[in-house]
DNA sequence: GAAGTTATCTACAACGCTTGTTGAAAAACA
DNA sequence: TGTTTTTCAACAAGCGTTGTAGATAACTTC
């Protein structure tokens, strides 16, 4: 993802307007690894921003996922993620425990579909999902350390 | 996925009630291989028991993921889908048109993480969806045929 | 096979996440 | 500064899904 001058510019330079909710967002977003949820990025906002809309942050999650600066994800967690990474080739790691969500940079270059398995399907792409325990839901016997049990 | 009798004997093992809805649900997900959503089943199960209540599908699906006879999805397609399959180890293809998803029975073994990477997830499973078109949903240059193009 | 116990049924309302609508306000450009 | 156009906040509604209620049906025991 651009830097919020970058995107400021690139927001004008696209017919669209500048304003100070979406340059907050865009500061937000910035250096963000957690891919937030739209609430998540809300949340962080109100802080700076108390008045600024949930729905105002939606729309410019999908004005910057239009632009192809950040990318909507799905994993299974109830809420579309947004992820500001659009530069490093990735998959995912999801903690099936609180649903924190990580980004994995590696590629997998042997991932080749078994000629007559593909169904008719044109593949254009392929993601990966792994699900496991972050650190924090980890039990002790890894961390040396007695989690916080995150509800389910 | 078993039979739907050796579903009606399992669920009667397991302190469930065999009720004729249950049992019209099992024959309807035996041998379906569209991974279908709730919506999906209740209006095949409809055709047949025109009362049953949508409810009643989501209770018997989740009892039947809880027994594990079904896996339940979210491949990004806006709802959740079941799939009958939980015997041969397999990944999906899901059609980024129409949303249609398909197993595809095939198991990379050399999907290792990278030492590092893993930020100290542990990791215990990886899905990988692979999106593309349909052949319903392809270009005539592949198929020779027109598709109904499904509106976006 | 009938009565009693328990789970399940349908219908309806409500939930969480997301999007449409509206008039007011602010940004861009002259 | 005035004009145009977009975006804003607030509200309501949409979607898929789940909770609640009393009525009904399945299993158990006699």
């Amino acid at each position: 993802m651009k830097t919020p001058e970058e995107l400021t510019e690139l927001f004008r330079s696209t017919g669209r307007k500048v304003t100070a909710q979406r340059q907050c967002i865009f500061r937000v977003l910035h250096g963000d690894v957690t891919h937030p949820s739209a609430e998540a990025v809300h949340a962080v906002a109100s802080r700076e921003m108390e008045t600024i809309s949930l729905k105002t942050v939606y729309q410019t999650l999908h004005d910057l996922a239009e632009l192809g600066e950040i990318v909507s994800l799905d994993v299974g967690t109830g809420m579309t993620r947004f992820d500001p990474n659009v530069d490093d080739p990735h998959h995912h790691l999801v903690c099936r425990e609180c649903g924190r969500v990580r980004d994995l940079v590696a590629v997998f270059p042997e991932l080749q579909i078994p000629k007559g398995a593909e169904l008719g399907f044109q593949v254009g792409s392929a993601e990966i999902v792994f699900r496991g325990l972050c650190p924090e839901c980890q039990p002790a016997t890894r961390t040396g350390r007695v989690p916080a049990r995150a509800g389910k």
